[in-house]
DNA sequence: CTAATACCTGAACATATACTCAAGTATTTG
DNA sequence: CAAATACTTGAGTATATGTTCAGGTATTAG
């Protein structure tokens, strides 16, 4: 244990009584913390939000995809395959060419909310 | 220069002409990118999101959080000083202690339109 | 005054990660 | 068949980050 609760003083002192009771109000659990935080974490990453700006117009392949934001191809492939991990995008094979879209209208909202509250 | 153009193919080989006219469908430009990435990247750690599940319950001292959460004063302290950074929280000082609060209400929306999402 | 409390901070350390580079797979072309 | 293309992958490297630890500041208590 990180953190023994024996030998704080906040169990008498600190605000409301109530966390004396072992704790009424109770935070996100470890486990949901952690996924909800991965799925944050995918768009955390520059690269991976212009993906996500450029696949919410149209689906392109990886080579354009590497053209327009002037990157290796190997490094929008591994960029994807994070996106393809946490199911953000989805993708088609055409002969050598693989095109990528968003797999979901959901992404795209998230996006958008957030592009505007940081407009301010 | 990461990628120069010149030795790229899929000018003229890839998926629609469009990309040869020096690239029509424009990218999140790199500065909003990095802003946008950073706002998502504070959501990105399990310990500020409990933090956050905490706060949008009703405000709290340091050390209730960092009771509650079974975690040192100092590594709450540490984060409580992002989830600052970013805005997110507010707090006011009374005697010792400091009680912080969510900023505004956008945060617990967006925290609770992922936690939805994730439930599936 | 000193001691204790509530919180903050900087350095150190371990871990995670974004890109490069080299190599590999699969498909198309000659 | 071999060569070229479109894409993927693993290792290496530089950078970022979450927690611990030690110590600091500010407020309260005695």
């Amino acid at each position: 244990m990180a953190n023994s609760s024996t030998d704080k003083i906040c169990e008498t002192t600190c605000s409301d009584p109530h966390l004396s009771a072992a704790g009424k109000a109770d935070p996100l659990a470890m486990e949901k913390a952690q996924k909800m935080g991965e799925f944050f974490n995918v768009l955390s990453d520059p690269t991976r939000l212009r993906l996500i700006s450029l696949l919410a117009e149209e689906e392109f392949c990886v080579c354009d995809l590497a053209i327009q934001l002037e990157m290796t191809d190997s490094a929008i492939s591994h960029q994807l395959r994070a996106l393809r991990a946490a199911r953000l995008v989805s993708y088609r094979k055409l002969g050598r060419q693989v095109f990528y879209r968003l797999h979901d209208q959901h992404v795209v909202d998230l996006y958008r909310t957030v592009h505007e509250h940081l407009k301010e």
